[in-house]
DNA sequence: TCATCATATAAGAATATACTTATATATTCA
DNA sequence: TGAATATATAAGTATATTCTTATATGATGA
């Protein structure tokens, strides 16, 4: 609740775009590294990189790298979180996008 | 709940200007017209009438003509109204801006 | 160490966005 | 009808956004 109506503004504009919220969505049921983005949308691995780049400036993901890869998750520890919760409760899972890479054997599993 | 992604990115996108961001919020408590907006934000008229066109055109909101004044509504009848609400149920009420108008003598009242 | 794979960054181009000023349209009222 | 007021549209400009390709960085494993 009461969010400052800039940086609100801020975080809508950032999920105002069809790739972030998706991103953001899948991110919400499991955590995905870049290559897995690059394979779910039909973009290149920079123009993912700088999608992403723009939710971890904006700290609305955070990042892990395990070994080769980095592993980027739904940042649920700022003030923010809690308006990207009830927007993203307002879109269709989309689990499938990551079902289909794992049937493509493209998903990348680690640990 | 199930917006589809690529409406909703659309919806998000326009929220996400803090002009449009607190137009919004503002009628969330009350109508309001061109110039009032034009009073509170220091926009020129056409911006102002701008930013309502878009807001119109995306059926997020609704005008009404009374008289001299055009004044636009949050449109409550659409699909994307829900998202709409939740969205801004996270932002501080506005009604603080339409309270200044009215002390300078600025707020239009009709009927 | 060197080749490979994953990711990030840089630079540039095409397009979108949000203003401005000037002007058109619509309504009211003397 | 004609002046005044409210709003919309047009055209132009500055800046922001989102890609692309090329290249740099970082980790892995033979």
């Amino acid at each position: 609740m009461n969010t400052d109506m800039d940086k609100g503004a801020q975080v809508l504009k950032l999920l105002g775009d069809r790739t972030r919220l998706t991103m953001m969505k899948i991110l919400e049921s499991q955590d995905c590294c870049v290559c897995e983005f690059t394979a779910i949308f039909n973009l290149s691995q920079p123009a993912v990189s700088q999608h992403i780049r723009k939710l971890k400036d904006a700290r609305l993901v955070t990042e892990t790298r395990r070994g080769q890869w980095v592993f980027y998750s739904l940042n649920k520890d700022t003030e923010d979180y809690p308006l990207v919760r009830d927007i993203l409760n307002h879109f269709p899972g989309q689990a499938g996008r990551l079902k289909e890479l794992e049937q493509q054997g493209l998903r990348i599993f680690c640990d």
